[in-house]
DNA sequence: TCTTGAACCTCTAGTCACTAGAGACATTAC
DNA sequence: GTAATGTCTCTAGTGACTAGAGGTTCAAGA
């Protein structure tokens, strides 16, 4: 059994959001010492390791909690595990197409000015003025 | 003079988007009809599309309103500007970057499932659960 | 001129996923 | 026993909006 810090240390997730997620109901509410503090055992550990996981892959809470109560209901096809995890990647790649748009955009902006001219000649400001002037569509 | 819902027409900011400007600033306050209506002209519109077309490119408010203040002092040079979009631009390569490798392992874990076998032996469930079977880092 | 209905006003509160801080209590090491 | 560190709850703040209540104004048609 080890103390919330200690389960912080180990999953590198903030005290106050492990807290947060309690709240949330994506772990389960822990045991208490009699002086009220949490503790953990490796149960909670790995629930917490998934949760990690799953948030740096981008999934939002309310997906993660789709999963977990996947986990506890093992009778169930795994198609909604997938089906999820087929939308967070074509969430992924939209995302990706639209950053590209704008790293094109702004590799141009930026390669426009030299620095020194005054602002009014500035290409950055006459380019976010003028949505004209960029390479079309975003 | 137009209204506040012609102006989100011509723009595509919805209309409470736009008094949210206005009260952080980036929009100066519009004149107003004797009915207490805000009321833009010409100069209003463009100052809007300026803040649209930045905030699609992914610019935060404070960015904007820097870009802003450039705008009304011409005799400064440019080069915050710049520094503000090269910075930007860091910051959208480090995110295609991390949704590259995402997209890696998502398209993995969706794949290694078929929707039909059981939650238990769940690939998207496994992979979320053990970081090991990533194709590491991140 | 009157009426109707859409558009507008302000204000408060909610969203998401945390983060920060206050003030009090618990645990641990010495 | 004491001091330092950790933990507790609670409230409020973040960014960039969005939603809703309840009231007012405007523009078009009869």
């Amino acid at each position: 059994m080890f103390s919330i810090g200690e389960l912080s240390k180990r999953t590198k997730v903030k005290v106050p959001t492990i807290r947060y997620y309690e709240e949330m109901g994506l772990l389960a509410e822990a045991e208490r010492t009699s002086g009220n503090q949490r503790r953990y055992d490796k149960a909670g550990l790995e629930r917490l390791s998934f949760i990690r996981h799953a948030r740096d892959l981008g999934f939002s809470i309310e997906a993660i909690s789709s999963l977990i109560e996947l986990q506890e209901h093992p009778d169930r096809s795994c198609e909604t595990a997938t089906d999820i995890a087929v939308s967070q990647l074509v969430d992924v790649r939209e995302k990706i197409k639209r950053l590209k748009l704008l790293e094109k955009e702004l590799t141009r902006i930026s390669k426009g000015c030299d620095g020194h001219g005054i602002s009014e000649d500035c290409y950055v400001l006459a380019s976010l003025a003028d949505h004209k002037l960029c390479g079309r569509e975003h």
